[in-house]
DNA sequence: CGACGGGAGTGGTCAGACCACTACGGGACA
DNA sequence: TGTCCCGTAGTGGTCTGACCACTCCCGTCG
């Protein structure tokens, strides 16, 4: 029936693909700028249009990036760039779905604390050291929870798994950790929590990746636990 | 100098952010119909081109879907939607960091598989041993690898952790195995992997937890260290 | 030699038209 | 009376061409 082309999907979806391949192949290294978008849209035969939704789309992707007057360039590709879209469903959780979030950060963070114990930096240490004090040293809940993610981004960064630094990153998106958070603390969780980020420092300045692995899954858990406790009411 | 609207950033952006909103709070629930796309830009005072774009970017994160001729629905907002974007990066991923997303991989496969020992289903098993012989009888390593993901998919659902199996999901993405899989069975590795597959099962069926774990991490564990071995090559 | 100003080129936005497909209901037929 | 079919209204998909906002570079002027 069909003359040439067997135009299987929407064209936008077809040039999403094309270049997603482009990419892969090599053919577009990290950095390099991309063909204008209507010298695009040409080459693959569409209109401008359907080549800035797929544009639109490898953007959200993480792939490329846009530059007003001036073109278009394709990422490092490096996790952080991918996972960016990690975030949204940590946004668009609620009830149990939260706590299944919480048990993969648990499983992720422990391991993650675990391997920063053994391969940790004395500068990066100290500035594990610095966030900890800050935290403690203010009663502002917003500065203590900027601390508190730089605090554990630092211990992430340290464990040298980028691709789990990036995940673990979406997982305590800002309005994630503020929903979660929130309500934890008004119920007098500070101590708590101090004592806890107390003893995952403890673990890592002793380069002890097991009592490291137990303290973070113990600091995770513990708002996992509150956290069911809640839905179940 | 502005006399209403501090007009922050692309209005697409802005219509991205708006809808996301609207999802969030709970105003369009999972299953329901957006209005239409012409209905949509003249409420948010935009072109339907650049609503498109945004429709378009919500589509790629999953939370919402097209149907030609019918409207925009709104996805089940369920993680295997959200988290459909994570194939990406094990896509575009080569050298290190294939190995730290066989490090992430393992981590959490012998978490869930763990899981999975304790709360798996008489009629679940069955599954698993259903695949466990398919891949066992066959040479084609199509079918191979196809019967591999159902049972390793089959397992991570017995898990109970819909995120935990959504992550896992795109952790083992049709290209990435592809082509890491390839060079390790075209190595020999099929009678470990069957006697590693087997070990796994028979953890499952005696209901031991431990055992479980240790298996997954083995088995996910031996593609990492020949990987890391192929890469100082 | 350096600052600067303008123009070419890029992504961003808009408008309006038409195409492809779906869904639904009314009419023809058994 | 019931069933099937097909027309049609309405939806997303695509195209065109125009203009705007911004960047960057190069030639000019001080």
């Amino acid at each position: 029936m069909e003359e040439t082309a067997p135009q299987k999907g929407t064209v936008t979806q077809r040039a999403i693909e094309r270049i997603t391949a482009m990419i892969r192949e090599g053919e577009l290294e990290p950095g390099e700028r991309l063909p204008t978008e209507r010298e695009l849209a040409v080459r693959l035969g569409i209109s401008r249009s359907s080549m800035r939704e797929a544009i639109r789309a490898l953007t959200v992707l993480g792939m490329v990036e846009a530059r007003h007057g001036s073109g278009i360039y394709v990422t490092r590709l490096e996790a952080g760039d991918l996972l960016e879209t990690f975030g949204v469903v940590a946004d668009l959780s609620r009830g149990p779905r939260l706590v299944e979030l919480l048990e993969v950060r648990r499983v992720l963070e422990s391991t993650a604390t675990a391997l920063a114990a053994a391969r940790i930096t004395p500068e990066r240490l100290a500035e594990v050291e610095k966030h900890l004090s800050a935290m403690n040293a203010t009663d502002d809940p917003e500065e203590i929870l900027a601390h508190d993610l730089a605090f554990h981004r630092e211990i992430a960064a340290a464990a040298g798994n980028g691709t789990m630094a990036a995940i673990l990153e979406g997982l305590s998106s800002r309005t994630f950790r503020a929903r979660v958070w929130r309500g934890y603390q008004e119920e007098g969780a500070f101590a708590r929590t101090r004592r806890e980020h107390a003893a995952i420092h403890r673990a890592l300045a002793a380069r002890d990746p097991e009592a490291a692995r137990a303290a973070a899954a113990a600091h995770v858990g513990a708002v996992e636990e509150w956290l069911r406790g809640r839905l179940t009411d």
